[in-house]
DNA sequence: CCCCTATCGCTAAACGTTTCACTATGCATA
DNA sequence: TATGCATAGTGAAACGTTTAGCGATAGGGG
C-alpha cells in the first residue's frame, strides 16, 4: 500500500542505497535530488520507521514516564521537557504508571521496547533495578524529581530541605511555635527531605518538635483533607499548618471551607505547587513553588548533551530552588 | 546484545519458527512449553517490537492525541481511556499538541510511523484531511469532544447545547434576566454549542439575549479573568454570569476575588468541569460537570470494538450528558 | 494394515530499511 | 598519457520477526 524506498527507486531509476542515502542525508547529484524530492512527493513516500529502527536500534524519540497524568506538577515539566526535546528533532512517548509500582515496570519495558534513545523518569519504586536494566542497554535515562538507590544515573532534584526549611521558618518567625505538617509517606523521597526541613529548622530555632504534629499522608486529596480535620480537632490544635503538596493542599482547604476556619486568624496555612491557587483562593494562599519550568529544561538539555555522548560528571545531581511565595494566609502572633 | 528469538531457538533445539508460534499463542508440545520459557527467561529474551511490527504492520497501541497535557479535562478523559485499553492488551502511546494547529499535523503522522493500530483524537484543527489520511490507512479513528467535517469516523461528544441550555436555566428560574456567558473561541465546535443552549434557552423564556453580554475568550485563564472584568464593569452588568470551560472559570474567580464582589450576593455564577474546584471555593461554586470517564470509556471501548472488526452503526456520533452541580454560587432573585 | 486426520515442527521468503565494501566516473596532477 | 583521488552510485547482506506451505509423526477407525 504505502510506498516504499523501492518503489522511489523504480521510480527515479537509481538504487535504493542512493535513495537511502539521500533521505539520511549523504551528498548526491543536483539533478538526482530533484528526482528523488519529485518522487517522494508523487508517491507520498514516509519513511517505515519500524525498519529503519530495527536496523539502527534507534527512534529519535524519548519516552518520559511519570507517576500520574492528572497531576498537574507532573504534565507541566512535562510540557517543558517537550518543548526542548522538539526543538531538538526528538519526539517523546508519554506514559504514566498511575502511581503503581508493577504497572511502572511495565510501562517502563514497553518504552524500552519502542527503542527510545533516553528515558526522563519520575520514578515511585525504590527498586531500580529495571532501570539499571535499560540504562545497560545504552539507554540515556535522567531521573527528576527523586533519586533512586542502585541507579547509576543523572538526576534533577528540587532542594525539598530547604523549601520546607523556609515555610516553616517563615511560620517561625511571625511566632509561631505549634506547626503541624501535613506530609508524604514516610519512605517517599520528597516526603523523607521535606520532613527534614521541618525538623531542621524547629532545631535550629530550639522549638521542640511535638511528633502528634506530624501527619503522614500519601500525597493525595483525600488525606489532606482528613488530615487537616485531624488537626484542628487535636485538644492542643497547631496554629499554622504546613502541606507539603498540591493534591493535599487541595484537600485541606476542602476541610478549612467544611469546618468554617477561618484563615489566617483561626489557622496559618502554606500549601505547595500551584500558583493558580494561590490566586483562588481567599485569602490568597502562601504557598511553596516549585521550579517545573526549571526541572522541565534541566532535565531535557542535560539527556541532549548525554545523547550526543558528552558525559562530563557524570553522574550529576542537580538541586533545583523553590520560591516562596507569601501571601495572606499566615498570621502573624503578637508575643 | 539482546536475546533474539534465533538465540532462543538454538537454546532449545527448536526452530525459530516454532518459537515465534509459541510466542504468539500458538501450540507447541509441553515439553517444548517448559523449554521455551526457560530460555526466555535464561537468556531474558524480549519480543523486538520493530522486527514485529515490520512484518505485522501493527503495534497494540494505541496513539492519543490532545491538545494540551496540562489541562485536567484532557488528562482526566486520557487516563479512564488508558485504564481500559490496558485491560485489553494495549498500549497508549499520548502526544499534545499544545493548541497548535501545525504541531498536531506533525504529532499525528508521528503516531501513525509508529503504526498505531488506533488512534483517539481531540481535534483542534478545522481540517480533517490528516486525519482522514489516517483513516484511509486502514487506522481506526475515534474523535472525542470535537466532531469534524470530511472525516469519516465514530465521535464521542458531549451533549454542549443542553448542558449551557441546564445552567442557564438555572439562573433564568431563580429570577435572573441578565445573564452573562463567558464562551469560547466563535469556531470552536463546543464553544458554538454552548453558545446555542444560552440562545435557545432564552428564547424558551422568551428573555431578549444583550449581545454586549456575550463574550468571547480563548479557553485560558486570562481570559476568563479579563472578560469577568469586562462584563462587572460594563454600565448595567449582568447579575449571572455563565462560564463555560475550566480555565476561564478559574480566571474569572481570580478577577472576583480581585475585585471583591460577594458572590452569589453581587454575582451570581455557574462555571465549568472541576469537582475540587466546586468544594476549594468559598462559597460553593456551582458548575457544569462533564462525564470525563464516560468520554474516555466510551470512546475506548468504541475503539475497541472497531479494532475487532465490528464496524456496527459506523460512523456512529455519541452524546453525553452532563450533570449540573447546584451549590451556592447562584442567588435567588425576588421579583 | 491402511488411510485419514490432527498435531507439531520446519524451511524459507518476506517486511523496509541501513550500511559496508565495492565500482564507475570525472578531473587534476605529474 | 598515466596516475591518483575525490565523488556518486550500486549490490548485497543484515536487522529480528511472522507466516504460508509443507513434512513428519502418531492415534484411531474401518
Amino acid at each position: 500500500m504505502a510506498a516504499t524506498i523501492k518503489d522511489i527507486a523504480k521510480y527515479t531509476g537509481l538504487s535504493i542505497a542512493t535513495i537511502s542515502k539521500y533521505i539520511n542525508g549523504g551528498n548526491v547529484l543536483e539533478k538526482n535530488k530533484i528526482l528523488i524530492d519529485e518522487a517522494i512527493k508523487e508517491l507520498n513516500y514516509q519513511v517505515n520507521t519500524m525498519a529503519r529502527g530495527l536496523k539502527t536500534n534507534k527512534s529519535n524519540t524519548i519516552g518520559i514516564l511519570i507517576p500520574k497524568l492528572e497531576k498537574i506538577f507532573c504534565t507541566s515539566i512535562v510540557s517543558n521537557i517537550e518543548d526542548i526535546l522538539l526543538q531538538h528533532g526528538y519526539s517523546t512517548m508519554i506514559c504514566d504508571y498511575k502511581e503503581d509500582f508493577p504497572l511502572e515496570e511495565e510501562k517502563l519495558k514497553f518504552l524500552v521496547s519502542k527503542m527510545v534513545d533516553g528515558l526522563i523518569i519520575m520514578p515511585h519504586g525504590k527498586d531500580g533495578a529495571i532501570i539499571q536494566e535499560a540504562i545497560d542497554k545504552g539507554i540515556k535515562v535522567v531521573l527528576i524529581d527523586r533519586a533512586l538507590d542502585g541507579v547509576d544515573c543523572d538526576v534533577v532534584l528540587v532542594d525539598n530541605m530547604n523549601s520546607s526549611y523556609g515555610a516553616v521558618e517563615e511560620f517561625i518567625t511571625k511566632g509561631h511555635k505549634r506547626i503541624g505538617i501535613i506530609n508524604g509517606p514516610r519512605e517517599v523521597f520528597t516526603a523523607k527531605e521535606r520532613l527534614e526541613g521541618y525538623y531542621r529548622v524547629h532545631r535550629d530555632y530550639s522549638i521542640k518538635v511535638d511528633e502528634d504534629l506530624i501527619k503522614h499522608g500519601d500525597f493525595e486529596i483525600d488525606s489532606g483533607y482528613k488530615l487537616l480535620i485531624e488537626l484542628i480537632k487535636m485538644e492542643e490544635p497547631p496554629t499554622a499548618v504546613y502541606i507539603t503538596n498540591y493534591e493535599m493542599t487541595l484537600g485541606a482547604i476542602m476541610a478549612i471551607n467544611e469546618y468554617n476556619v477561618n484563615i489566617p486568624n483561626q489557622l496559618s496555612i502554606i500549601g505547595y505547587d500551584n500558583l493558580q491557587l494561590a490566586r483562588i483562593i481567599k485569602p490568597p494562599l502562601s504557598i511553596v513553588v516549585q521550579p517545573m519550568k526549571a526541572i522541565g529544561e534541566t532535565a531535557a538539555n542535560l539527556l541532549l548533551k548525554r545523547l550526543q555522548g558528552d558525559m562530563t560528571n557524570f553522574p550529576i545531581r542537580y538541586r533545583l530552588k523553590t520560591e516562596l511565595l507569601i501571601k495572606d494566609s499566615v498570621r502573624k502572633i503578637e508575643s
